[in-house]
DNA sequence: GTTTGATGTAACTGATGGGTGTAATTACCG
DNA sequence: CGGTAATTACACCCATCAGTTACATCAAAC
């Protein structure tokens, strides 16, 4: 399944050297996800590709490079589901569900796994930094649309920090549990955790 | 704050070599949690209790030796909890209550925390095997009581596999946000999440 | 005071892996 | 065909680090 194959009939020249770029960026994060960063040495996203370390090299600067890139694409990705979330025009629940749906479904992807799966860590400061406050900005969202939706009356009074940190610490756990053969669909998961995190677990008194 | 100091001047002997080795999984655990398992090497450890990277080696025998005693050790005290949740005596939502409450307890210390910090494949297969087994069964103990729940009428019908799973995720990401300078006390984050859990976000209709 | 446990010093080994240089080779494109 | 981009093969450097060993030493126990 894995192997989306190397040579890429593209547009030519200049597409094509993106693409190639994106294909190492893809299987190393898959790479970093199944078997962490740190362990997986440039030969192996070379051995998964069929190319050698070379090559990489023609592609990348340094193994740190294809780790931020992972990042990078993954949060471009994320965009859109932030963008979504933002309208002003939805409800607050509605608007929250949105960003629930979507973050659900870009951590199930083998980019949105990687920022949840890899530690900080191994990127340099000025890198981990970047990647802290687009996290943060994430974070922030849902902890405006919860202090709203409370200040509407449509949510119970709470803490909004936490509660989000609950929902992001219960959506990135996913990839650790569900990268398998047969895996939950994402949309499935979606939907029983915004259940939960809406109604919870005990039903309403008469 | 780190440094409980090397010198132990505890019981004679046997007890004094245990209390030692504790000490350098302490080490090892805080260290494992803050930079990682493999960025971490013995001579950080040893420069942690201020000794030399050879009296590690008089008390362990690798340096995963040092990670799966971290395992076994937390686990231990993790056995307390879960011990206290098979209560059957006690009324199913008090038992979740419980676990909920313990289990965060637990992966708010330094022990605890390496259990949901660092990736499993850093062990050999059959210490890995051995440590899915015992997370299994916490995972399946919370699902247990959850479909008691449900079939005691107490909680509304759900899938107990994916509200576990929602459950332990965001508890397994506290050390991930809240390793810091003033973190938030564990107690209070129990209540909070045991509250979203139980009574949701929504208010209860009229 | 002698045994024995505990720790330090200080070197070495062996392997891994990131990263580089270069020349040769292959694929593509005009 | 001829030129250029892409890729390989291969050799190599260098740093890190787990793991080991031999020897010396220090401290407590009996």
């Amino acid at each position: 399944m894995s192997n989306r194959s190397w040579t890429t009939s593209g547009v030519c020249r200049e597409g094509r050297r993106e693409a190639k770029r994106q294909a190492v960026l893809q299987a190393g994060a898959r790479l970093f996800n199944d078997h962490g960063y740190e362990q997986t040495s440039l030969e192996d996203i070379a051995a998964a590709l069929k190319i050698t370390k070379r090559t990489i090299y023609y592609y990348v600067q340094s193994k740190e490079d294809i780790l931020f890139g992972c990042h990078q694409q993954g949060l471009g990705v994320l965009g859109e589901t932030m963008a979504q979330s933002q309208n002003p025009d939805l409800p607050v629940l509605e608007r929250i569900a949105l960003l629930i749906r979507g973050y659900c479904a870009w951590v199930s992807s083998d980019l949105g796994a990687t920022i949840a799966m890899v530690r900080e860590h191994s990127l340099s400061p000025e890198r981990r930094q970047a990647l802290r406050a687009s996290k943060a900005e994430v974070d922030f969202q849902l902890r405006s649309l919860i202090k709203q939706g409370v200040a509407e009356g449509r949510l119970r009074p709470c803490d909004p920090k936490l509660v989000a940190a609950a929902v992001f610490g219960a959506l990135n756990w996913i990839p650790h549990w569900n990268r398998v053969a047969d895996p939950v669909p994402q949309e499935q998961i979606a939907e029983q955790y915004l259940h939960l995190v809406m109604q919870g677990m005990v039903p309403a008194r008469d």
